[in-house]
DNA sequence: CCCTTTCAACTAAACGTTTAGCTAAACGTT
DNA sequence: AACGTTTAGCTAAACGTTTAGTTGAAAGGG
């Protein structure tokens, strides 16, 4: 390995005089810094980081931390937060923490220990998340993308997912369906859009049902089992909608499988607007929710947060605004 | 920040038998040894790994280099990797190519200064790759996944494409298809299933028809514009085999869109077998390509190369076995 | 001509570890 | 009792940087 020594040597000059160059931050002579640069390019130098790293206790590594990486969801979103990353000089250390809270914590420790400069965090949203205590106690900058424990709010970038589940639902109503279920989950964002499901409903006068609240929780086996009950007990909605992509065509299997036609027979819309959902089985009607947007914004305020350093900054949380995307899962409500 | 010297001056002993303790490596008699240990708990000690690193010459880092992120076939390979990277406890530093041999060379260039490890490369496999020749020259330790120059072949997990074009062609042959087009790129992988196409082709007397090889470069676009251009001219073959998933899908909305049924009129198949085919619009006959498991064994080849250090090893190319998976998008060839 | 100021370039300490090599206590042998 | 051997635990150097502080030559002022 060739080090600064090697270059100091070569060239005739002080380390410190080598480090000047390399750092551009103090005066060199002309000639001393041409004596440099020509022994950095014979020597084909290059830096240690990880000695820099040491001394200057930046690793120029942001830590990305995701539920998972084989739902598309996800790797938009890690495409939205690398291309910034990318353009800053930053790289990524990856982890997926399959939506598990101590999986996630002994992932942030771990990227505590590897010096990271700060995290973008797109998992968890427990009520009082420990991952994010131990990021704020150990003053690790950081942001949340896509979910937030519920009383966390700086630095975050999420999606209004009360306005999702809005928008959807009044989709439906405009088609005028009348007996709406919804399939979603536990974490903030599905209750979220169930809210404004709820909220929807009763803005329009339309009924809520008794069972038409099904917890399913991002898993498509359970969605599959609880439609299935629905159709055996003979009663249907007439539309469904699902606080995520992956529930949607779940949902949609099983009503295909057991011979109805969508959005014929019943109607179908989804939210996230993942990259497949416009090649599904029906092509899915949805809610886009943004990932590619919350990565690249999200590690966008991640990095100015960490150019501000000392400034202790707040910056606002963005909550951004999902827009309807009309495929054919949806149609209006047959007579009778 | 706590160091090992504030363990040290808490615990009454040297930094030398707080290494000692924290490594494992050298008898401490356990007295000192509580010592240490409650000292750590109680500072909650850390040790820094950048600094460890720097001595160690090892930052159990390893860097993983896509081509893509948003096409499901590299997420499910990074899957792989970060399974076995886990459970070995090695980081991962992901970075994507787009398929430009200039930003994968600066890529490698880069996780050498961030002082990887090893690398796993999926990517780029030009007749003599940059890459490949500077983590040689930089003797660090690499396993190339999915792809790989022309000429290597040592320390590699490939998919046998040769086969995946064997078996697709003899599929189709076998439903009795006689006018088979193939549409592929310039990558090896591609080449490979070319060969097995015509090879197999050939085999069972089918004759290949002039205009039957369509080179898209795993371009949906030109793969649309492609087919699309038969489709004017009025000569159609009965059925398509596609080097991707994503070359198949692109086929088949073409084909749809111009009124043509699938597989009725005419049969797709396509390889790799993304998550998505089996619920794509219609759900895709492909010849899986083991994503998930080339990423599983090439980031297991590489710890183990990783761990038997001066070994100067050398592990033989795997060549994984492709397999056939019927779904519907192909039928037996109509009569006429 | 001497004294002060300026500043290019240098020396050495520091970042937090690991580890080679040393010290001295404890023990066994004669 | 004297000596050699063993070894628990120590000291200090090293890993490759950055940077505070120092040096000394040149420039400027009186």
């Amino acid at each position: 390995m060739v080090t600064i020594k090697d270059v100091a040597k070569k060239a005739s000059v002080s380390i410190a005089t080598v480090s000047a160059v390399i750092n551009n931050n103090k005066f060199v002579s002309d000639e001393l810094k041409e004596r440099v640069e020509i022994a950095i390019k014979e020597l084909k130098y290059r830096p240690n980081k990880v000695a820099r790293s040491l001394k200057n206790k930046k690793t120029n590594l942001i830590g990305v931390i995701v539920t998972e990486i084989t739902n598309p969801f996800y790797p938009l979103m890690l495409k939205g937060v690398e291309d910034v990353a990318k353009k800053n000089n930053y790289q990524l250390i990856v982890c997926t923490t399959d939506d598990d809270p101590q999986k996630e914590y002994d992932l942030v420790q771990s990227m505590l220990d590897y010096g990271i400069d700060g995290v973008v965090l797109a998992t968890i949203d427990d009520k009082e998340s420990k991952s994010v205590q131990l990021l704020e106690q150990e003053e690790i900058v950081h942001v949340l993308i896509n979910r937030s424990p519920e009383v966390y709010s700086d630095n975050s970038v999420l999606i209004d997912s009360y306005k999702v589940g809005e928008i959807a639902t009044t989709y439906l109503i405009d088609l005028e369906h009348d007996d709406i279920a919804f399939i979603g989950g536990d974490r903030l964002n599905s209750r979220e859009r169930e809210k404004g499901f709820k909220n929807a409903l009763a803005k329009h006068g339309v009924e809520l049902k008794d069972n038409r609240i099904i917890k399913c929780n991002y898993d498509a086996e359970k969605v599959y089992q609880n439609v299935l009950q629905l159709i055996e007990q003979d009663d249907m909605p007439t539309a469904f909608f699902a606080a995520s992509d992956t529930m949607a065509f779940a949902t949609i299997k099983v009503l295909l499988d057991k011979g109805f036609r969508v959005p014929q027979d019943i109607s179908v819309i989804g939210s996230d607007n993942i990259s497949f959902s416009e090649d599904f089985l029906i092509p899915l009607t949805t809610v886009d929710a943004q990932a590619y947007e919350m990565g690249r914004l999200g590690c966008e305020t991640l990095i100015s947060l960490l150019n501000e350093s000392e400034n202790n900054s707040y910056i606002k949380p963005y909550l951004l605004e999902p827009s309807l995307v009309v495929r054919k899962s949806c149609q209006k409500k047959m007579e009778g």
